[in-house]
DNA sequence: ACTCTAATTTAGAATCATTATAAATTAATA
DNA sequence: TATTAATTTATAATGATTCTAAATTAGAGT
């Protein structure tokens, strides 16, 4: 079976020239059911997992920085031990569990609405992003 | 006039002996009216305009990380592009203003609750910290 | 006050993640 | 197929942070 269409399109509506490196990082990313976390270290060892032709490191940062630019994915970063990003670029919040440094997405939708009393005048909220940290209660 | 046993108390109180590098330190980040939010490098630029003797940066990173680990200090993280630090470590969120790349207090009872809809079981909440984005509207 | 020891400071090296460089390769257009 | 602009690549450079090991210092005991 063959999604590499799909992917071609992605990287051209993005104007990314589809090479043969970006597609299989395509593939790694978002050739599957639930969405992806992951780290660019844990992503160079996938890719050199699934992949029989290495790909420089230079091209995976330059093709992930180039699809969240994009906005084909969103960097999450939690105090800087790690920079996450996600497949699932809707406006959403995270769970990060401190035991197990696993990060979990939060609807948008199962958060209440936050309720900002006093904004900054003259400014234009761009985002907001909560992040939940959780540990195992025990 | 000389806040410094303030601060030798301060720094008795986690632990830390206090030396005059860590003394001097926390003139900088703690004699001051308002809440003080500050990058490593930024910390010791001031450390070198107001000090006669010089202070090691293994010695900045080592008294940070320490006030932090103690909870007098609090890490926050801009998806990475900085790492600041802050001297309220009071429970309370942010204002990021992109433009300008300034970090802004929102006092906790500035925003009104949160409400999670399905909290994750068998994990306790640590902490939540959200994050307001905002630019410049023009 | 003096001695001793463990904590601390320090300069410099090491590490890690990321970005820059510049030459070789490749995609896509004519 | 030829051309050229984009891309990939190995490698070097950078920047932030941590490590190391030797020199210094704080503070407890004498």
């Amino acid at each position: 079976m063959n999604n590499n269409n799909i992917f071609i399109e992605k990287l051209r509506s993005a104007g990314l020239r589809p090479t043969k490196q970006r597609i299989k990082i395509c593939k790694v990313l978002f050739d599957r059911k639930k969405t992806f976390h992951f780290t660019i270290n844990y992503l160079k060892t996938l890719l050199q997992k699934k992949t029989d032709q290495k790909i420089s490191q230079a091209t995976v940062y330059n093709t992930i920085n180039a699809l969240t630019k994009k906005g084909h994915l969103k960097e999450i970063s939690i105090n800087c031990e790690k920079n996450y990003f996600d497949t699932n670029i809707s406006s959403h919040h995270h769970f990060f569990n401190e035991s197990t440094q696993e990060l979990i997405d939060i609807d948008d939708s199962d958060i209440g609405k936050i309720n900002i009393k006093k904004p900054l005048t003259g400014k234009k909220i761009k985002s907001i992003e909560i992040l939940v940290k959780v540990a195992n209660s025990n």
